[in-house]
DNA sequence: TAAAAAATAGAGCGAGCGTTCGCTTTTAAT
DNA sequence: ATTAAAAGCGAACGCTCGCTCTATTTTTTA
């Protein structure tokens, strides 16, 4: 599903290719899942469908909402965009706002199997970077997704703003419990919270000013082994990664 | 104006502190500068006046627009949170898109300052410290006009928001100047671009998540020496710094 | 105390919003 | 080919938006 233990300490190709290769949320599926998840809502019933109509909906607000944002974004905007009508557009989703808090949800999902995934490793070293990867390579290949949650937070119910901000904190936990473990004794270090929170920007970094990174000469897999090593130098673990550089 | 050569070397007392005491973008200052700036846009003809309204209209847009957002924020809402009315707020402001472009000013006019106030520096490793300081203190003291140009860039006119991405750039581009002044010759260093980058995701990290650190232990002169200690472990300059820990 | 400036309440404008619903077209099993 | 169900359409509805304007009152200033 993500990148495994096997994979990091084997791999001699892009992790990052692995991963793609792998995962499970993209495509026809992806959007398989969201009509699984919102049948009670959606008119159309028949998945064939309901597939085609979402994956326009959503391309179509991922683009307009990035340039005009969400709020600004008419019905009318998105139906031009996905060659919809505007019935066509209330048969697939049951409002506006259904949008939005179906973007949290799928977010919502991956975070959770990348950190299952990241728990099912006893070695804490490993963990952090199937954590690390795994919230990078996600974050990458889902780039509209993150990114819309990011700035739409608002745009969001009041339960589910507060499901969105719990993400992130589920996230740096996660992350804080991991560089603890790994955190030498030494009183010169910086602290596990510290850390992670720097892990986690340098994460969001990426995806939020994704203009900077499209056509970067650094690949993602660089990048990560770059917030890797960077760790490990803010907690005095000084070692080389167990991946290429 | 801001935080000086000696005020680093010398102070035993907060930096931040003695920042916010001669910074000038505050308080009555700063309306004033921005009624200078929108004089031909504004109908009030007595900056006293001026001032007073200026004030109740960002105080309300930030409280308003970081609930809801800037585009879903009406105008409507704005005279009563700031208990004008309609008329009382367009002899103030020229329309609502002109409060964002105030905004985008105002903080290009302070990011600029610090640049400058940087640039006076022979010595790379202080000219790091007042950028670095100047802009985490800076966005402290203005978190709300910092927070919304990072969220609201969306609703300013085109031109606009590019001066508003070209603020970061210059951000960035400042801080990887010196951290390649001072990047050591050891081939185990980070590039000074990821570098720069990170220190500037570490200060947005700050403003963007207030309610993170609000009421956090760690004091924002603390989190300035972490993140510099951070930037010199990255580089492999280890080195105490210069100020209290 | 009077002229000037600021501010108010709120009706009203045209435009555009999210959403609905009666209708037509397409699909798919016979 | 037939036909019932599903999918898709787009004009129309009620409402709110940004913004203007007028008549009137309050505050300031000299």
């Amino acid at each position: 599903m993500s990148v495994t233990a096997q994979q990091i300490l084997q791999s001699n190709e892009s992790l990052y290719a692995d991963f793609c290769h792998d995962f499970a949320y993209q495509g026809d599926a992806l959007y398989g899942l969201i009509f699984e998840r919102n049948k009670d809502k959606i008119k159309v019933s028949k998945e064939k469908f309901a597939i085609k109509n979402l994956k326009k909906i959503f391309d179509a607000t991922f683009q307009l909402s990035s340039k005009i944002g969400f709020q600004a974004m008419s019905l009318r905007d998105l139906s031009t965009e996905t060659g919809l009508s505007m019935g066509g557009l209330y048969s697939s989703i049951s409002n506006k706002e259904a949008i939005a808090v179906i973007v949290k949800d799928v977010v919502s999902v991956v975070c959770a199997e990348i950190v299952e995934e990241a728990r099912e490793q006893s070695d804490p070293k490993i963990a952090l970077q199937i954590l690390m990867r795994g919230y990078l390579y996600a974050s990458t290949l889902m780039q509209p997704w993150f990114y819309f949650l990011y700035f739409e937070t608002k745009s969001l119910p009041q339960a589910d703003q507060e499901g969105s901000l719990k993400i992130e904190l589920i996230q740096v936990k996660e992350l804080e419990t991991l560089i603890t473990q790994l955190t030498s004794s030494s009183s010169s270090c910086h602290k596990a919270e510290f850390v992670a929170t720097m892990a986690l920007s340098l994460i969001q970094e990426r995806y939020l000013k994704h203009w900077k990174y499209k056509n970067a000469s650094e690949t993602i897999d660089e990048y990560a082994n770059n917030c890797l090593q960077l760790i490990y130098r803010a907690i005095c673990l000084d070692e080389v990664q167990p991946c290429k550089r």
